[in-house]
DNA sequence: TGAAATGTTGGGGCG
DNA sequence: ACGCCCCAACATTTC
């Protein structure tokens, strides 16, 4: 029997266009798919509790879709190095081929998987393929890293016209199994799993794992890309793919999103949001330090003061401004948040209520199933106007005004804030506003059932204004 | 992938 | 008929 090969699966947990497993496959060797689950990465974010309970279910589907087809996934718990030499020692193996991820953390622990490897003879391949583009492949004409959108946007798009850079393989049929499988834990023991009616919430709304990922590209590309591109900022209609926890997993890469879509006249739009997905990695992957600290050095020295009353009232949906409320309760409930919300719950924490950006990123990444480390840090520079490319920082969202624009008809409110549903579209996004008469008339006793709002937006623009004009003058 | 303040214009009411 | 004022509606500037 021949020596068999490893392949390492981290966020790419697919079978089809798996350049890694399609190399191993390829070797016509036995093949032993793992995955490592470090508790306690020594550089490097542990997901947070959202991403956990979908990394279990996605684990769960690739196991399953590996036994399907004569194999299945080996699991090890503890740090890649040690874990992925043990494997390879218990089973002979001669290589191991992997998918380059972009953070410090996975970057480091990559290097340590080959330095442990290297010791024992054994080769280690990295193969790209979670990035239409790869970092170091897209450049100004300088020869530099893109800082700006617009630009590496153009760029982007001229590489990925070539159409042959984006052909997507197709899964293996049969993959060969190995005369004896190292030993594995079963997936429960990595203990990912929340409680059983938080599984049950998460459960409800979402399926994890690559058949589920191929089923919501196919439901979006139906559902009409033309109603993405005409919708997609209200959040009261379901009009965005949701795509979005499937990319960050790898149970989908962005070539077959791009394949899948791209063919249609109104795509652009949604290519234009892989595009800024593409963006984050290629500034992550040049700026590693960028996970908490700001591209902008100047931001350094701006004087946050919310308090941790503030704070909590923002995580738990209780500010006082509905559509505020709305999006963060749409996010403890369901591990996701509409965009447009998104940009809007950021502005308010950062600028309503001066609190520093990394404390928002921490929340998101702890509740998101889509938690991305480059997204969630290169958007939240965004909103804080310390980025690249980022937001100026005098840019600061009215809730109420962007409400009534984008959620007319306080559709989107009303799903998630019931409290104040029974007012009119004409006060749904302002109950302070309201008469005695119009809040007894809809239920609300403001203070009582739905708070005050925590800030007056007017004063705490003006405030915002004051402290990010001061913490920037210290750098002249 | 803003919002608010400030400036300009033009129509209509009115003396 | 005319000037004056008010104020939308739109444009520009500023944060």
């Amino acid at each position: 029997m021949p020596s068999p090969v490893l392949v390492w699966f981290r966020n790419d947990l697919r079978l089809a266009d798996h350049a890694a497993l399609g190399a191993a496959v390829a070797t016509g060797r036995p093949v032993i798919p793992l995955y490592v689950h470090d508790d306690e990465p020594r550089d490097g974010l542990a997901p947070g509790s959202a991403s956990r309970w979908w990394l279990n279910g996605s684990l769960a589907a690739l196991d399953d879709s590996l036994r399907a087809l004569g194999s299945r996934l080996v699991v090890a718990r503890g740090s890649p190095e040690h874990a992925i030499a043990g494997i390879a020692r218990e089973s002979g193996a001669t290589a191991l081929h992997h998918h380059r991820q972009y953070g410090a953390g996975d970057v480091a622990a990559a290097a340590r998987v080959h330095n442990a490897l290297r010791e024992l003879g054994i080769e280690s391949i990295e193969h790209a393929s979670s990035l239409l583009v790869e970092p170091d492949a897209i450049t100004t004409r300088g020869g530099t890293p893109f800082r700006v959108f617009t630009p590496f946007h153009r760029a982007l798009t001229t590489l990925v016209q070539d159409a042959s850079a984006m052909v997507s393989l197709p899964a293996p049929n049969a993959i060969s199994s190995p005369s004896r499988w190292p030993r594995s834990i079963a997936l429960d023991e990595l203990g990912l799993q929340p409680d059983a009616a938080r599984s049950a919430t998460l459960g409800a709304r979402w399926n994890p794992g690559e058949a589920g990922a191929l089923r919501a590209l196919e439901a979006f590309a139906a559902r009409g890309i033309g109603r993405y591109a005409a919708e997609r900022d209200h959040p009261g209609r379901n009009s965005t793919s949701a795509l979005s926890p499937h990319l960050r997993t790898g149970e989908l890469s962005p070539r077959q999103v791009v394949a899948r879509l791209e063919p249609h006249p109104d795509s652009s739009a949604f290519l234009r949001e892989i595009a800024w997905r593409e963006f984050a990695h290629h500034l992550l992957a040049h700026h590693p330090s960028m996970i908490d600290t700001p591209l902008d050095e100047r931001f350094a020295s701006i004087e946050w003061r919310a308090s941790d009353e503030q704070l909590d009232a923002w995580r738990m949906g209780r500010t006082g401004y509905p559509i505020i409320d709305a999006g963060m309760r749409e996010l403890r409930e369901t591990g996701w948040m509409h965009n447009r919300v998104r940009m809007l719950v950021g502005s308010f924490l950062v600028k309503d209520l001066l609190a520093p950006w990394q404390s928002g990123a921490e929340w998101f990444w702890e509740t998101l199933v889509d938690a991305d480390a480059a997204s969630n840090a290169m958007n939240w520079q965004w909103v804080a106007g310390c980025g690249a490319d980022a937001a100026p920082y005098f840019r600061i969202f009215n809730p109420v005004a962007q409400a009534e624009r984008f959620d007319p008809d306080g559709a989107y409110v009303r799903r998630w804030v019931p409290e104040v549903e029974g007012l009119s579209d004409r006060l749904i996004h302002r109950p302070w506003t309201a008469s005695p008469l119009e809040l007894a008339a809809a239920g609300i006793d403001l203070g009582r059932t739905y708070p005050e709002p925590i800030v007056d937006h007017a004063e705490a623009r003006a405030r915002a204004l004051e402290t990010y004009r001061r913490g920037l003058a210290m750098h002249r």
